[in-house]
DNA sequence: GGCATATAGTTGTTTATGCAACTATTCAAA
DNA sequence: TTTGAATAGTTGCATAAACAACTATATGCC
């Protein structure tokens, strides 16, 4: 075992694979055991547009941290589910904006309660001060980066 | 604007997206830019290794949180590269052991470093001991789900 | 108005992921 | 010894991710 070790070897596998994982998992397993065909990712972009609706691909790649071909696939998916449509923009001929259909609207309330859920499930036992630290740390963390 | 709110969607998306998406697009960036051509979800196989060489292939989904498959094309791909390779075990014919070629050996070093390097860049302006309140809640989050 | 640069979205390509299903092997109980 | 259940690894399939390259459109400067 040479001298160099990766010194924060831990607090990557954890920041990185651990938690968003297990996360992920747990709700796309909710997700699915209450019949619900979306996966999470699109999930994550109905979330957004619930807040905002009619937002533009770019400004979706913008709030969920993907790049473009990703939020063009997703789309494209979520079009042939009929959750979203593409309306083209008047004032800018490169953008389509992405906007619900009445069916996503439907998902909403019952989707965020699964989140809602999922959450509960893997914050117990955490302090409510100590999320507001790994919230701020990891703000930090994405700051630095992206 | 309906009354539910995804009580904690930030939180979410600070744990899911935001943090480990960013480490890990800069720590591949970071490969890349030294000319490695491993990406990072094979280097956290071999960092397993490293660890403790010859891990069967079981031993490698539990220690990296991925399920059978995912391993298996993970190996496939690292065996292409020839950074790893099956070895049979003699004890239980299910079992192939993952060891390391001398090949992979000298990458340790090297993309340790890197791995070192991209951890600095993520944490600066981060407090060490947020750093342990951030370890504690991530695990407490993965034992509660995994 | 023309040109160079920037931008939105798409396509190509490769890698990765996880669920379902499967085969071969192992283990435990009768 | 036989049988059923459990386990290791593989294959099929669909979804997702991101880099590179591209096309069409918009912007800013001369």
């Amino acid at each position: 075992m040479p001298n160099n070790q990766f010194k924060r070897g831990e607090l990557y596998s954890v920041i990185n694979a651990m938690a968003a994982t297990a996360i992920a998992r747990r709700m796309q397993k909710n997700f699915r055991n209450a019949g619900l065909e979306i996966t999470i990712e699109q999930w994550s972009i109905l979330y957004h547009l619930w807040k905002e609706d009619c937002l533009s691909q770019q400004e979706l790649c913008n709030r969920t941290f993907r790049d473009k071909p990703s939020i063009t696939r997703l789309i494209d998916n979520l079009e042939k589910l009929k959750l979203v449509k593409r309306i083209a923009s008047k004032q800018d001929r490169r953008i389509n904006t992405v906007c619900l259909t009445e069916e996503a609207r439907l998902l909403q309330d019952s989707t965020i309660e699964l989140a809602n859920q999922t959450m509960d499930e893997a914050l117990v036992g955490v302090a409510k001060n100590d999320i507001e630290v790994v919230k701020k740390v990891l703000q930090q963390v994405y700051d630095n980066l992206k």
